[in-house]
DNA sequence: TGCAGTCTTTGAGGCAGATCAAATTGGTTC
DNA sequence: GAACCAATTTGATCTGCCTCAAAGACTGCA
């Protein structure tokens, strides 16, 4: 099934369009555009060149699936640059988006025997790649990174339970506004790694409305018909499927609960 | 706000009805009913006398609360009896319960500032609770713990997961049919700690229908008539308001997905 | 530049679950 | 065991979102 096991990170690099990135491959976290904001952050000099030593960049295409749900869970990763959707499923095929994961974020299920998830790639992505029995046996040795990854699943599990009251309480129009704020604030964090930075006020979307629907537990017409609302309103303006202008920001603020 | 900072160690051992736990306070982690499913399982005797010294054995009411969301988080805390509810709401007051926590369950928000979430005893509860400080220190210095806490927060975080599936994907009736399959395992489940260990195929419900409707993100009249129709249909039989007898099992676990 | 294919939008109608209202029940107290 | 109160159930109606269907608009390619 999972058919990724090959290393790629000369590929990999070449996807990227940051220059600092394609020195070489064989210590690549020192040039890495996460290194300082990824479950890497805290390790020393020493520490990071042993962790490239176990992980390979690998370059995903658009809806390339890293981890398949209910699968031995072989890798664990960091995302270095594009967007990720975690995924599950009824066993009647219904879908239903767990989460996103932007740059920086890690991805997989440590200490667990399957993948709890589906991931894959939303547009082109590069992520940082361990086979996680090699990530488990260096993290069991350096409690810093042990540290740093229980302190992120504690902080995904709080950012699960918050999107929680969403699916739970949350109308289709409260929902949208939700997830335009979150892709707005993570795409004008300074530094943020994702595809092209984008200045103040407008944004693009790294998902389809399908998936967008997937992801707020809405129909794909459902929320066709907010995008059109917020679009006739003047809360946002839409120039093709994917770019987004925020003309009235406080108004989806009122509407995230 | 919080005030729960007094020990109250006797009172609290004075609502169990386990003798082994009456012996007296100076000790209790010795004699407590999960001490081998909770967090504290992997230490050995004389860590656990020093965790013995940082905690202080509460009971609480129904209705009580130990955690206020948004309020600074002083405690940490494991369950050793009773259930309680973890539940957050949205800035004009609708409330989404995020999860039950019952016997040897962990709850609280280690290393950081805030509590996500409030925890309040749905019936007599009584729990272990730490200061957060002292219990970060501890797990500091001792890795096993930590480690420990890690592994509780990854499944922690795949089962809020699969709870997202619930809230986004499923109907009313799939929705009740999980519920009642969790609680049923969770009080059949050997020595689970919680009130009375029920036999075979009934067992009593911790919460009201209000709460039920909470937890699943339904109302209480949905809720009910979903009752009513698992009656009608021989899935299920009630005696008085709470006491549940499974007669059906298989068409419930051919509804929960 | 035109065509094909896919994604998105729009429209019409239906339905599950919400809302509002009233009746009933179970549990508690005296 | 009667009376009371809160919790629950039941009924009637409404509505937000889903479903089904079709038109429209991007994107890539020849």
């Amino acid at each position: 099934m999972a058919n990724i096991s090959e290393r790629s990170p000369d590929e990999a690099v070449s996807v990227l369009s940051e220059n600092a990135e394609q020195r070489n491959d064989l210590n690549f976290c020192q040039a890495c555009s996460v290194r300082n904001r990824a479950i890497c952050a805290d390790l020393d000099d020493h520490e990071v060149e042993l962790l490239n030593g176990i992980g390979r960049r690998r370059h995903l295409d658009p809806g390339e699936t890293l981890l398949w749900e209910g699968e031995e869970a072989i890798f664990v990763a960091n995302v270095v640059s594009g967007v990720m959707k975690l995924s599950t499923q009824t066993s009647d095929g219904r879908e239903q988006i767990l989460g996103l994961a932007y740059p920086s974020d890690f991805i997989g299920r440590p200490f667990g025997e399957t993948s709890p998830y589906s991931a894959d790639a939303l547009g082109e992505v590069v992520v940082c790649v361990f086979r996680r029995m090699d990530f488990e046996r260096f993290a069991h040795e350096h409690p810093r990174l042990e540290r740093k990854l229980l302190e992120r699943t504690l902080s995904e599990l709080d950012k699960t339970r918050r999107w929680m009251l969403l699916l739970g309480r949350l109308n289709a129009e409260e929902r949208l506004a939700t997830l335009l704020l979150e892709i707005f604030s993570r795409n004008t964090a300074p530094m943020c790694g994702y595809a092209s930075p984008q200045d103040n006020d407008h944004f693009e979307l790294p998902m389809s409305r399908q998936q967008i629907a997937d992801i707020l537990g809405l129909t794909i017409e459902t929320v066709s018909r907010q995008f059109t609302k917020f679009r006739d309103e003047g809360v946002i303006a839409m120039s093709g499927r994917r770019r987004v202008t925020v003309r009235r920001r406080e108004v989806l603020e009122a509407l995230a609960k």
